[in-house]
Parts: structure tokens; C-alpha cells; sequence
DNA sequence: AAGGGACTCAACCGCTTCGAA
DNA sequence: GTTCGAAGCGGTTGAGTCCCT
């Protein structure tokens, strides 16, 4: 009963991927793009279902992909990122283009979930409850609402200035509706990091041929050379937003410590007031905030400056 | 050294969304 | 406006590894 699997025929591998499949996908997506994944398997002979074969490109083989520990910024972003958003790792992902959903759905629900819940507790009994639920979830509702208009407003920007460079860090990467997506590559050098990718993997795999598939994970840990790319996300419809899993301001707090402990519990939402509203209180937020909507340099430092930025300025308006 | 519980993370499953026909 | 297939997404699983006793 029920929906029948997507690949139910008979042959289709599952498990594990193994250096020389992803040998395979690499090299056809090189060739060919990523797009069109019920092709693939046909196309080059993998016996995986063509969603296996796009989960272990966006996940594990897509250029740009940061692996390992998180730093204490990433950590802090997706706890801000979840407070408001919920459980929408797509959209989280699209704030750090060097790590997946996979990536941050994993972190969470193994590291900061269980650091939260600690602090959640011994905050517990003193009731310093800064938010009603319904606040909560009126606050997640308007939140999104800005997002798809911070969306909208990058791209206006974008198409005012008629923007024709790339961002310098962001390799073969287009900007598109406020994400960056990948784009064919057309002219040279795109797809250096799959071709070390690929000299990687061909290393390990000689190598390594009889160890685990954990071998991979390792030779193809790839440092971010040119691309960081994200799932061209967009924020969807039904959110499941302020969930259980959503942490409180109170964690959030004592989490941020000193960057957050002389402001209101309601700094996550002015981090995205900075976004949309012209509220700001200096030019130099200003700027910062004209970069960031142009997706200028590295996505990382800005949203930093940015996060940092909004904090002060709440600071200074009360 | 061995057993077993805890942890991690790649991969799968199934539902939803989107776009073409 | 409806249908259907492809792609995207979030939740869950399970194999491998680590750590403690």
C-alpha cells in the first residue's frame, strides 16, 4: 500500500556509493551539467535512481561543499536561522552556500539540539519567557513574508544595476531570484574543483580501493575553491515553522553570549529587519547591507558584519 | 581485549511543489 | 483547469565508528 518507491526496478543499487560511481556522476555532470537526473542513470550506465544520483551530487559532490566541524559563526547562524525559520534546511542552507541542508539538518538534530535543550532547562524555572507562542508564530509568518521580498528586492537590484560579473567567490554560480544557482559552464575553467574532485577520488580509490565507503568522504573532501553553491531555494509554501524543535529566545541568549545579552530576546527578528527595512542607523550598515543584497564577497563575513551590525544598531535605538 | 551503548552522517523514503502538456 | 512526471525537501533509518565499562 502507499506510494510505491521511486526506483522499484529491479537492479537499482542502493547503499553506499563507491568511489567509481562517483567517478561516474562526476564526470557526466562535468560534461553535462547537473539537471535533468532521470537521464542519468541511463545515460551513464549507474545502476542508481536518479534521485540517488542527484542527493549524492548536492550533497557530497557538488563543488564548494565544506565538510567538517562547524565554526562557532556557522553554529550561531543556524540557530538564528532555525529560531525563525523552523526546520526549512533548504532555506538555512541558502545562508551558508558551503554546507548543505544535509549538512545542517544533521548538525542540528545531533550538536545543537542537545546544546539548546541543556540550556533550555537550566533556564527552565525562571519563567523569563520572552515571546508568547502566538507571538512566535505570528513572527515566523511575517518573517517569511520578508524573506521572499528580500528575495524579490536582490534580484530588482540586480537587474537595476545590470550586474554582469559574477561574484568573485562564487565561481560559475548565477545569480537567480536572490539564490545562487548553478549555471552551465560555457567558457574556461569551470569545474576545477570537480576535476580535483575527480583526481581525488581516483587517488583515495587507488589508494584506499578496499576500505569503506567512509574512504570518500575523505578523499573528496574538497576545499571550496571556487564555488559555493546552494539549492536554488526558494521559501515554499507550508512551513512548519515555530515548530517543537524551535529553540527560544532564552537559549538563543544564553547561547550568543555576550553578542546578544544586552539586547531583547527580539534581535532575531531585527537581524532581517536589517534586511527590508530602512532602519538602518549608520552607513556603514548601509553598505554592508547594499553588499550583501549584491551578494559581494564572501557571504560568510557579511552576514557576520551584518548579524553584528544589526545587534549594535538595536542596541543603539533603545 | 571485548562487548555494548551512544553518536555520526550518508542515504533512503515519501510527501509536496512546480511546470509542461 | 486538470493531469502527470520530475525535482525538491524534510524526516527517518541504519551502517560504521567511537567511547566507556
Amino acid at each position: 500500500m502507499g506510494r510505491p518507491p521511486c526506483c522499484d526496478k529491479v537492479g537499482v543499487k542502493k547503499g553506499p556509493w563507491t568511489p567509481e560511481e562517483d567517478i561516474i556522476l562526476v564526470s557526466y555532470i562535468q560534461e553535462h551539467g547537473p539537471g535533468n537526473w532521470r537521464s542519468i542513470p541511463s545515460n551513464t550506465g549507474l545502476l542508481r535512481c536518479s534521485k540517488s544520483c542527484r542527493l549524492r551530487w548536492t550533497n557530497y559532490l557538488r563543488p564548494g561543499i565544506k565538510r567538517g566541524n562547524f565554526t562557532e559563526h556557522e553554529e550561531k547562524m543556524i540557530i538564528h536561522l532555525q529560531a525563525l525559520l523552523g526546520n526549512r534546511w533548504a532555506a538555512i542552507a541558502s545562508y551558508l552556500p558551503q554546507r548543505t541542508d544535509n549538512d545542517i539538518k544533521n548538525y542540528w538534530n545531533t550538536h545543537l539540539k542537545k546544546k539548546l535543550k541543556k540550556l533550555q532547562t537550566g533556564l527552565d524555572g525562571k519563567n523569563r519567557d520572552g515571546f508568547s507562542s502566538s507571538q512566535q508564530i505570528s513572527k515566523g509568518q511575517w518573517e517569511r513574508r520578508l524573506q521572499t521580498d528580500i528575495n524579490m528586492a536582490r534580484q530588482a537590484l540586480c537587474e537595476a544595476l545590470s550586474l554582469e560579473e559574477k561574484p568573485s567567490n562564487l565561481g560559475d554560480l548565477k545569480a537567480s531570484n536572490g539564490y545562487y544557482s548553478y549555471m552551465k559552464p560555457t567558457q574556461t575553467s569551470t569545474y576545477a574543483s570537480s576535476t580535483e574532485n575527480i583526481s581525488r577520488l581516483l587517488q583515495g580509490w587507488m589508494k584506499n580501493s578496499t576500505k569503506s565507503s567512509k574512504t570518500t568522504s575523505e578523499t573528496t573532501q574538497n576545499s571550496s575553491t571556487n564555488v559555493g553553491g546552494t539549492d536554488s531555494t526558494s521559501s515554499q509554501g507550508t512551513p512548519s515553522a515555530a515548530n517543537n524543535d524551535t529553540v527560544s529566545p532564552d537559549s538563543l541568549e544564553s547561547l550568543f553570549g555576550d553578542v546578544s545579552q544586552s539586547v531583547s530576546p527580539d534581535d532575531t527578528v531585527n537581524f532581517f529587519q536589517y534586511e527590508s527595512k530602512p532602519i538602518l542607523g549608520s552607513e556603514a550598515s548601509l553598505s554592508l547591507l547594499e553588499k550583501w543584497l549584491l551578494g559581494e564577497g564572501s557571504a560568510h563575513g557579511h552576514e557576520e558584519d551584518l548579524m553584528e551590525a544589526s545587534l549594535r544598531d538595536t542596541a543603539e535605538l533603545f
